[in-house]
DNA sequence: ATCCTCACG
DNA sequence: ACGTACGTGAGGATG
């Protein structure tokens, strides 16, 4: 006879443990419908991992029926005080059962019984009938049914981090026998079922006492041998407990379960239902997973098949001339559109798919001609990098309608994938694979050789975006940002795509000369830490470093870090005072970080033929509204101090003879908190004219009118600013200037005071999220904030600063991108070019004669960008070079 | 891949 | 009491 397996889950327990495993990825596991899924994914992969060790031929999932039992019958507060379930975890169970069900598992439960009886009384009936049994469960307690054809398998951290109870291994584990569990249990009580126990015996003297007399029930015959006289007390006084907590703690072997485990035959997989369900889920891996483990190795589960029209140079007059517009997809592998090759394109409407490898046929007609005209709406998926890509073929993109990749950012800023698949998952649509799926990852990424692959794919894109464009566009009105999307978001991928064509102009013998000198600077400071060391080491390994500072030299170790000792700026300054290696120290790090990133780093990049830099906005990436840059970022290009500043000397206009403008918005992220809070004193400062730090500093120092704010009091009052706008707290601001955590309580309890608008703003905001879930900026762009109402006091506490400093970045990023709009129209009678945004800065190249026109022009556009309670103030700067611009 | 460090607003 | 400033990207070391 074969051997027959049988798998018994506590369902209960399992989810639990799943759920609080991965509770810090709470916020990541919701599916389209919001539906939390982290204990429904970690559930399944414990599932996978027992199917595959385990290969069972039978299976059963026990659930509890409810809060009532027998036990809670024999004693009132069983299980009593336990807190109630949160709703996250709660909502799951009905999907985990349905999940069961797609996976031809059984699922049972039992009125008045736990689902550890029902798993009891199944395991002693497949013990009868030849069965080897595994139990699997999160609670430790099961271990008493563990036999010679019974392990008790229990997950400890994680979902796949499984122990193995054998009878032998609880013995070694426990120090007691299966058996003796429910005895050890009687004696030392239960904390989390509520019961009591015998008072002052815990695990190791109940360990000791059940080792020696066997049970319980021997233990009180054989009382008086008990020599230590408190203890004996104990034991007697509390005898009814001990046996009563004895029974509580036996799983029955011989409830009423109506299963025959017989009829338990594990059936495998629901196909069918599996992909439904995992579609429905968001589970995109154990989607992924399935494809791999499936039948058909090309086809991701649930794709229904899809017609195309292959183009070539002989069938371009079929194309229909798309008067109602038409989808459009441009592919290539890899994100760097400005240099990634072209492997295709997708065009069509209405389930008429026209696809190609040749991008060539793009600037043939009619193809060039419809992409080019405004008047043939288009809808796509990352109008900017479909502009660039296709400027390189010469062709000028026009009249995009719809952009999916911004309409998806904007109405929820954590949906910021770039893949297309993804995106439509997000959206509970599954009719299309992510790249990922189709492409591969890693060296192994590659455009299909399989033109049904890969034409498939493409269409399936183009489709998605004509299926999922109605309901965004719909949900964009319901929020009431159609007007971001259609006057914000989209022009400005355009704007951004010819900024990136534009590029900046970088003088690579500029960065060389600066390259050497620094190669003999770096020599010289590395020769005097080997000395001060008295030995050489990798001075750029915090691993080393920290063994020499702190082990070697025994210098005090200020802070740690989660691997070792903390090297960071903040330490090395406080030690610099008793030792100059410190010192050194930071002078190397200064350099090797100024050579890496942004000489070498920098020359890199530098276009071979038009020796410009072309980065690449990212307009879909941040939580604030803000642009990221990449490949290089140049936002983030050194100006704080002399030495890295130098850089900016490589960064020059495109002719000689021009000039490098720049103007910036002056305090604008305070502009915007004295705007949206009303607040009247911070209002008065900014109309005034005020030196808003200095005024900062009057009010919380309680000056007189005469009194003079000297830099150090400005320096703390613009501190306290600064940490306003990030959502202040005392710790943080305490550490940021170098006071007591009380000081620092007391400033911002005077600020708040002095500017009550301004705390009346913040409480509202947090207020706001926890209300309605998210805060907004002034156009209306939303963050969601799930951990506002989170039990857990850290994220908690980051929500609610996230709440107050987001409305706040992110109205400064849409002013600015408002002015970057219009700035384009601007400036389009002269030769002036718009090249970098900084946040709140403004980097242009123009012929020296226009810059007396732009001094008056640019700050214009953006001090007007929009109607605030106080006025917006710019500043400008110009040079030769981007050095000179200050 | 992840951590640490450090560049910017 | 909890452990903290907000938002980014890149390079180097290390597992």
């Amino acid at each position: 006879m074969a051997e027959k397996r049988l798998l018994l889950i506590d369902g209960n327990s399992v989810t639990f443990k799943a759920f609080f495993a991965l509770y810090t990825a709470l916020g990541k596991f919701t599916n389209s419908e919001g539906l939390h899924t982290n204990a429904i994914y970690g559930f399944n992969t414990m599932l996978e991992t027992m199917l595959d060790t385990v290969k069972p031929t039978h299976a059963l999932v026990a659930f509890d029926a409810g809060k009532k039992t027998f036990r809670t019958k024999m004693y009132d507060d069983y299980k009593g005080g336990r807190a109630k379930t949160a709703p996250e975890l709660s909502e799951q169970f009905p999907y985990v059962k349905e999940l069961l069900a797609a996976r031809g598992i059984q699922t049972y439960e039992l009125p008045d019984y736990e689902a550890d009886d029902i798993i009891g009384t199944l395991a002693k009936q497949a013990e009868d009938n030849g069965f080897t049994t595994t139990i699997v469960t999160g609670d430790r307690d099961l271990t008493q049914l563990a036999d010679a054809h019974t392990t008790v398998s229990i997950s400890r951290k994680g979902v796949s981090d499984i122990e193995h109870y054998t009878p032998a291994y609880v013995k070694e584990k426990m120090g007691v026998t299966p058996e003796q569990i429910i005895d050890i249990k009687g004696l030392q009580g239960d904390n989390s079922d509520n019961y009591p126990g015998v008072t002052g015996v815990g695990p190791k003297r109940a360990v000791d006492l059940i080792g020696k007399y066997g049970s319980i029930e021997n233990l009180y015959d054989h009382i008086d041998e008990i020599t230590a006289k408190k203890l004996k007390e104990h034991l007697v006084a509390d005898h009814e407990e001990a046996l009563l907590s004895k029974k509580l703690a036996t799983i029955l072997r011989d409830a009423p379960v109506e299963k025959q485990v017989e009829n338990l035959v594990y059936e495998g997989d629901d196909q069918e239902k599996l992909v439904e369900f995992y579609q429905r889920m968001n589970f995109n891996q154990f989607l992924s997973k399935m494809q791999i483990d499936g039948e058909t190795p090309t086809a991701t589960p649930g794709l229904k098949d899809i017609d195309f029209t292959v183009l070539k140079a002989d069938n371009l007059s079929s194309l229909p001339t798309f008067a109602n517009g038409c989808e459009f997809y441009l592919e290539m592998l890899g994100d760097n559109y400005h240099l990634a090759e072209m492997a295709g394109f997708v065009i069509g409407h209405e389930d008429h798919w026209y696809v190609s490898r040749d991008v060539s046929l793009l600037q043939e007609a009619p193809l060039k001609g419809l992409l080019e005209s405004a008047d043939v709406a288009k809808q796509v998926f990352d109008a900017k990098r479909t502009y660039v890509a296709l400027n390189r073929l010469n062709i000028t993109l026009a009249g995009v309608d719809c952009d999916l990749l911004i309409a998806s950012y904007l109405l929820n800023t954590y949906d910021n994938s770039n893949d297309l698949g993804r995106v439509a998952m997000e959206h509970g649509y599954h009719q299309v694979a992510t790249d990922e799926d189709v492409y591969g990852k890693g060296a192994k990424e590659a455009i299909p050789a399989d033109d049904v692959d890969f034409f498939s794919h493409l269409a399936r894109k183009a489709r998605a975006i004509e299926a999922l464009r109605p309901e965004l566009i719909k949900d964009l009105d319901t929020n009431e940002q159609t007007q971001l999307y259609r006057e914000i978001e989209l022009p400005m991928a355009f704007v951004l795509a010819r900024m990136e064509i534009a590029g900046i102009t970088v003088e690579a013998s500029e960065l060389e000369a600066m390259g050497s000198k620094f190669t003999e600077q770096l020599a010289e400071i590395e020769q005097t830490i080997y000395n001060e060391a008295g030995e050489e080491f990798n001075i750029g390994s915090p691993k080393q470093l920290g063994h020499i500072l702190f082990e070697k030299m025994g210098l005090p170790p200020i802070k740690k870090t989660k691997t070792g000792y903390s090297t960071a700026v903040g330490v090395l300054e406080k030690l610099a005072a008793e030792a100059p290696i410190a010192e050194n120290i930071l002078k190397y790090r200064k350099i090797s970080k100024i050579q890496s990133t942004y000489v070498e780093g920098l020359l890199k990049v530098i276009h071979p033929d038009d020796h410009k830099v072309h980065t690449r906005y990212l307009q879909t990436m941040t939580q604030t509204g803000r642009l990221s840059s990449v490949d290089p970022n140049l936002q983030n290009i050194p100006v704080r101090n002399e030495e890295g500043r130098a850089i900016r000397k490589a960064f020059v206009p495109r002719h000689p003879g021009w000039q490098i403008f720049s103007s910036d918005y002056s305090q604008i992220e305070l502009r915007v908190l004295a705007h949206m809070s009303h607040d009247a004193n911070m209002q008065e400062a900014f109309r005034e004219g005020e030196d808003i730090h200095a005024a900062t500093a009057r009010r919380i120092f309680k000056m007189g009118p005469d009194e003079e704010v000297t830099p150090n009091i400005r320096r703390q009052a613009k501190a306290v600013n600064f940490g306003i706008v990030y959502g202040i707290s005392d710790f943080g601001l305490s550490q940021n200037i170098g006071i007591t955590r009380k000081q620092a309580k007391n400033f911002i309890d005077t600020y708040f005071e002095e500017y009550p608008g301004v705390k009346a703003y913040m409480d509202r905001m947090v207020q706001q999220a926890k209300e309605q879930g998210f805060v907004e900026t002034i156009a209306h762009r939303r963050r969601y904030l799930p951990d506002i109402n989170s039990r857990n006091f850290n994220q908690r506490s980051f929500a609610e600063r996230t709440a107050m400093n987001t409305p706040i970045q992110g109205s400064a990023a849409d002013i600015i991108k408002i002015a970057m709009i219009r700035m384009e129209d601007a400036v389009k009678d002269l030769q002036a070019t718009m090249l970098l945004q900084v946040h709140d800065e403004l980097i242009f190249e123009a012929p020296a004669d226009e810059i007396e026109t732009l001094e008056k022009l640019v700050p214009s556009v953006m001090d007007s960008a929009v109607d605030l309670e106080i006025p917006l103030k710019v500043e400008s700067h110009f040079g030769p070079t981007w050095y000179n611009a200050k």
